[in-house]
DNA sequence: TTGCAAGCTTGATTTGGATCAAGAAAGCCG
DNA sequence: CGGCTTTCTTGATCCAAATCAAGCTTGCAA
């Protein structure tokens, strides 16, 4: 069941990398490794939190509803754990997860981390990193969305890509367009729309594939700060 | 400088009530306690983390600017801190803080702080307890900002501050207006026009002074979630 | 290959909330 | 206690974004 590929990747996540060997293999020793298609319904929001995810292959969506409505919180790629502040804390998640694509994925009980978080401290310091950066995300997502408009969203929501996947102004969207609008906090129609509206910042959109040729002028239109786009500071 | 009292109310604090004694000593030779008048600004986003804040008395507002635009991120109740994300990990503060009344503050060098989390098993602990607390807080406020119109946002923070003062339907908004209007992510005007909304839901007005007459009206319409309102879950 | 379902785009219309513009009320200070 | 500033309220207007309504494209499955 357990790949030494699959152990090898997990130990390769900076939350798992510092930890005793014999603490690491007592994880691996209650660890499911699985292999699910799109669509499955990993997490739903409330259920208590019996295990720490990663993401080894494939990509994960985490989202929330309330009142008949649901918003895209997230999109978790490799190699990546999710839902570890519920785990953590032992305490029911609040989103639901599903995957969007075939996944290859590693579920650990919930107990045993807690078990070896008490144990390890390494991996007790590891943790505390992983938190403080998801918070710190999580505080820049909420600037965004309350600082900004749609458009300005979308904008810098491009050029942080651009910058993930080397600067050469060529890259794919990740996720399907409804679900990036959910993301943005915009609907399907506007973001649509706001493509269009970037057209003359040099924005051009083929299915999923970018292409930005005028990064000054996005630049300008977008205002990019490092405290609100600038991955892990 | 330090007076008993002080020091009693800062080792009251989940995140330092375990920690040994001779490390909480350690902190506190490099304390400085200090009394600030409202309207000071503490810290200014993007400055290096120098300090952990502890609110002792009075109130701070933790709010955040791009491009002109300000919006207020949290306000800080006593006793409880500040900042902790940032100055665990030595990076700069995403957020302002300024006083919104005359406030007793502790403020911790960040490098004591990181120093004694090195060594002290239950304050690391501690420190991951308050991030992933703070962690699944912004969550759920994430949830509400998207998931939510503003009316229905403003009924459940009415429901939410009734609970927390002891669910009487009497109690007192603990911010000015304009300051709530910012945190729920509307304008003052629009705000004002929410509460007479809620009229017809019992909801009655008088300066800071709320009372609620209505409160299963009230909670028809704002639909509350334990996902999205509780406290600490 | 065809047929169907799902996603995407485009246009028309509506609407929630922002902005603008005054007054009214409430602190605050000399 | 005035006089001043700031906040709060209320009304009028405007605008960004949602909704509604078709077409169109894409991708899968029979």
């Amino acid at each position: 069941m357990i790949r030494p590929n699959d152990a090898a990747d997990l130990r390769g996540l900076d939350i798992f990398s510092g930890m005793a060997e014999s603490n690491f293999e007592a994880l691996l020793r209650g660890a499911y490794f699985q292999i699910f298609p799109a669509g499955v319904d990993l997490i739903v929001e409330g259920d208590p939190s019996d295990f720490l995810y990663v993401v080894l292959e494939g990509a994960v969506e985490l989202f929330a509803s309330w009142s008949g409505r649901e918003t895209t919180m997230a999109t978790v790629h490799p190699v990546s754990t999710f839902i570890l502040a519920a785990s953590i804390r032992d305490a029911p998640y609040l989103m639901s997860a599903r995957t969007i694509e075939k996944c290859r994925i590693v579920l650990l009980p919930s107990s045993d981390v807690r078990a070896v978080f008490g144990q390890d401290t390494a991996f007790a310091h590891a943790v505390v990193m992983e938190l403080s950066q998801c918070y710190r995300a999580l505080v820049k997502a909420t600037k965004d969305l309350k600082l900004r408009n749609s458009l300005e969203r979308l904008a810098n929501y491009l050029l942080r890509q651009n910058r993930r996947s080397g600067g050469s102004g060529m890259f794919e969207l990740r996720t399907e367009k409804r679900r990036l609008a959910s993301y943005l906090g915009m609907t399907p129609e506007n973001l649509s729309r706001a493509f269009r509206t970037l057209e003359p910042y040099g924005v051009e959109v083929n299915g999923n594939q970018i292409t930005l040729t005028k990064i000054d002028d996005l630049t300008i239109l977008a205002k990019p700060s490092p405290l609100i786009d600038d991955f892990s500071r």
